[in-house]
DNA sequence: TCAAACATTGACACTAATGTGAAGGAAAGG
DNA sequence: CCTTTCCTTCACATTAGTGTCAATGTTTGA
């Protein structure tokens, strides 16, 4: 398909599958009049990069990743030198630490609102600056 | 105590903790001589922005959510409106989002692990593009 | 067939956010 | 006095994302 179809279908602009591109997230294809022509599983491929990125992955990590989750039944463990592994592991450790902390602060978010739903949302009062306690 | 000490603690460098000042995320005393003096709680509160930031959290939500989690205890309902805590919500449910497609994403990387150290890593090939599976 | 309407191309520049570097000056303390 | 720490301020770097332009390709309808 052409770049208008998958920014159709994916909801990504077509500036920004073009700027993907040349971050190098995705390669399509060229017809012979110059015009991308992306495959089918390329929209799966886009929403994993906008979740990725949204999940605070920089390009050049994705960039990386991409290629041992594109085809999960055909892991190319051949492309996959110690460099990579190292590159690999340190980034699923650092995404170990934000699902941490992520979670640790939705949950004390979840538990703000818990509570501020349970008082009636009185009219705006100034800031309180950290009570004594 | 003075930014340098808070730097030195927290590991964060004096720059930063400055900028982080000018984007309302602390909020420390003058002493008379005009040097900022940060309270010990502020310790921890910078490793929560740093916590906050690095798992996708823009200053300016931040800043909205850090009031609401600095006392666990001392929870300032009173400073909530409908309009933050329906900010909150969408924060929330991002994050959950954010969560899901981070673990999604770990699990992937930790099972291409798996396979990868399974096999020997051998001398780099050239990447294979998308066997027919 | 011709032309208007629309899609795609590359290219340059620009914004917004996070983070740094450095200059120039003032305060603290030996 | 001299060094260290701190102050403000301006500028810059990086990353993700957008705006826009002129040129070319495609489609459609008279």
């Amino acid at each position: 398909m052409r770049i208008g179809e998958l920014a159709a279908r994916t909801g990504v602009p077509t500036r920004l599958l073009r700027y993907y591109e040349e971050q190098g997230l995705l390669a399509p294809d060229r017809a012979a009049n110059g015009y991308r022509d992306y495959a089918e599983e390329l929209v799966d491929r886009v929403g994993q990069i906008r979740g990725l990125l949204d999940a605070g992955l920089p390009t050049k990590i994705i960039k990386q990743v991409l290629p041992c989750l594109a085809n999960p039944c055909t892991i190319r463990v051949a492309t996959a030198p110690a460099e990579l592994i190292a590159t690999l592991e340190r980034e699923r450790d650092q995404m170990d630490a934000r699902i941490t902390c992520l979670s640790r602060n939705r949950d004390a978010i979840s538990a703000y609102l818990d509570t501020a739903r349970r008082a009636p949302a009185p009219r705006a009062e100034p800031p309180a600056p950290a009570p004594s306690d």
